[in-house]
DNA sequence: ATTCTATATTTTAATCTTAAAGCAATTATT
DNA sequence: AATAATTGCTTTAAGATTAAAATATAGAAT
């Protein structure tokens, strides 16, 4: 597959300041962390929505959904993409009925459980998602080309050890 | 001030399963590193979100709106908020107007320019925010404690880079 | 002075999001 | 079998968000 390295637009308009740039001297170490964490997601996830919508027409709450389906050929239940999205029920709800109103999904009642809705994507949902799919590693290729592979592995490591303690701290 | 250790409690419900790790084995580093990035900031905002909602009372987005007004005691216009928390007009709008119906903010028409409007704390809003500023810190500080001051300082350090690197490639 | 252009803000329509309430169907208890 | 409790999903109300259109004011150009 071409993995073209595109120029990329990060989303922002001239002359902003994000929240890290506006913290006051006093301020601790950890907040300004947090602060520089969320400008850079923040900043990724601009740039993602804005070449989705600008070049495939899609939200990315939709791409999303049509991600987790694509990793489940036999389809997903409502719940199973509520789960798996961390979203709750009703906005998945809401996602789906979008979807399969442009007819890149479809569902059908279980026919073991009547309350179950199975979800899949159609073919012209797979097709369509191949593509974007194979778009949007490439824009996050080269979002994060700007640190060596060593530093993105570090990165990804302290990331890791981060997630797990945040996931344990619940105790 | 205290900056006592409080046991914080991560969102996401049991079984949750965050989407990086539903990752493929064959997809990339970049979008793993991407995906675990995103879920560690979910983790974190959302903490913040039910902790700001279950202790204070007020959501993330009034709580940012007013942290920018603290830092300008003399009041922003619309337009500086915008820039600041880089949102929208229309969006500052509508949590101006949210903000000031609970009487934490004040606005103004500005004498020389009649088509600005000044917003700034009132006695209460700076009340309530220099109590929900300290909570906040001690959670982030929290938040970030399973990792050590050099992990914390080295994350910082690499995602200072990438926040360059981010905001360079407009070109 | 009048007209054009630019700027500051608000309004509107669309999407996403959550929590809570409601509905329908299944499973468990008696 | 009848009733109760649980589970899966949808609906509703409230909030946040954007882009685009609409307003109002200011400044520039004639």
């Amino acid at each position: 597959m071409g993995r073209s390295r595109v120029k990329l637009t990060v989303a922002g308009k001239a002359g902003q300041a994000d929240a890290e740039t506006r913290l006051t001297d006093g301020d601790h170490q950890a907040l300004r962390l947090w602060l520089r964490m969320l400008a850079c997601t923040n900043l990724i996830e601009g740039a993602v929505r804005e070449r989705l919508k600008t070049e495939f027409a899609i939200t990315l709450p939709r791409f999303d959904l049509m991600a987790q389906l694509q990793r489940s050929p036999a389809g997903l239940s409502m719940g199973e993409l509520s789960q798996r999205l961390m979203v709750t029920g009703g906005n998945v709800t809401g996602i789906v009925a979008a979807l399969e109103a442009e007819g890149l999904i479809a569902r059908e009642p279980d026919a073991a459980d009547r309350r179950v809705n199975r979800v899949r994507l159609t073919k012209a949902g797979r097709t369509s998602f191949e593509r974007m799919a194979e778009a949007h590693e490439d824009w996050i290729i080269d979002l994060y080309a700007g640190l060596s592979a060593q530093e993105q592995a570090h990165l990804s490591q302290l990331l890791s050890r981060l997630k797990d303690q945040l996931s344990n701290a619940r105790n």
